[in-house]
DNA sequence: ACGCCTACCTGCTTGC
DNA sequence: TGCAAGCAGGTAGGCG
């Protein structure tokens, strides 16, 4: 499942090998990839002939700039993967949209389950501050324009250094979610999925159930560190690939099996030895050291 | 603000 | 072996 860092593997990969090239062509094999306002038809229109420019990261999304201005954005979501295929490589029976490239090349959006998106729009907003609510209803009311109005709603990204323990304290100030909860929620922090919320809170030694507002400032300081640390990991190590996730060499990430709780439920904690137990929050299955990261609250409702 | 539910999808694993 | 149910989870949208 790609997130933060898988995606951030992704988008460098794409920077060394595409930047500079010509789409000649776009194919669009599954349109409901395609996001609205582009119908399939006037999304390969407008994009022929475009040439990429500079490939970033927002959030989960691959940034792919043109030339001219405009960005394109992929979301990979649960088992998308944008591949390079040289000239001459075997057809992808689950490449939903195809852009060919001028010099024989495709970059190929492959994705199993088709819940990935893909989206043209204007440059323009992404470091613009979020608009305020009135505004805000207007960008909601139809399709946003501009690709800074995609991610106005969307939460600092971790690895900036604008992201301090000090504005992580902040955003955990008056929030009673639990910090699983809000460590998935993009508003709150973007990028971060299942996989390294999990590793995060193992290694800030803080429990999955635990009430936000509740850290004392040395846990928040813990937290803070435990998410750039995991997600700095993840780039390191090319992303972990569960499922579908591969870089756009097609090559699986190294990272997990580097990870210290995700699906290791039973196998021995890194640090304690006891075994690592699993629950559900919000539907999504969460791997915890209960020695480790024993969190008095909960122990207190279980009584 | 928060939690919970459903929909979107397909392939893999599990159980009979 | 076959077949169906269950599971995986990122995100949007709806409801209470």
């Amino acid at each position: 499942m790609p997130e933060l860092p898988e995606v951030e593997t992704v988008a460098r990969d794409l920077q060394r090998w595409v930047t500079g090239s010509t789409i000649a062509d776009v194919e669009v094999r599954w349109e409901r990839t395609i996001r609205h306002p582009q119908p399939a038809a006037r999304f390969a229109a407008e994009l022929r002939g475009a040439t990429v420019g500079r490939v970033g990261r927002r959030a989960k999304s691959v940034l792919i700039h043109l030339a001219d201005g405009r960005v394109v954005t992929v979301a990979l979501r649960m088992t998308g993967a944008l591949i390079v295929a040289p000239p001459g490589t075997p057809d992808d029976r689950y490449a939903r949209v195809v852009f060919h490239l001028a010099d024989g090349r495709q970059l190929r959006y492959r994705d199993v389950r088709k819940f990935g998106r893909i989206g043209l729009w204007e440059g323009g907003g992404l470091l613009a501050r979020r608009p305020r609510s009135a505004s805000r209803r207007v960008a909601e009311a139809r399709e946003p324009a501009r690709v800074g109005d995609v991610f106005a709603r969307h939460g600092p990204e971790p690895l900036r250094s604008s992201f301090t323990a000090a504005r992580l304290a902040e955003r955990l100030q008056g929030r009673s979610a639990r910090l699983k909860t809000l460590l998935l929620d993009q508003s709150f922090i973007a990028g971060v999925g299942n996989i390294y919320a999990d590793e995060a809170l193992w290694r800030a030694r803080l429990h999955p159930l635990r009430r936000a507002d509740s850290l004392t400032p040395g846990e928040v300081r813990r937290l803070h560190r435990a998410i750039r640390a995991v997600l700095r990991q993840g780039i390191a190590n090319r992303g972990a690939s569960f499922a579908d996730y591969v870089g756009a060499d097609g090559e699986p990430g190294e990272n997990a099996e580097r990870l210290s709780v995700y699906q290791r439920s039973g196998e021995p904690c890194l640090r304690c030895g006891r075994p690592i137990s699993r629950l559900v929050i919000g539907q999504r299955s969460t791997h915890y050291c209960p020695h480790c990261q024993v969190d008095p609250l909960a122990e207190q409702a279980a009584r």
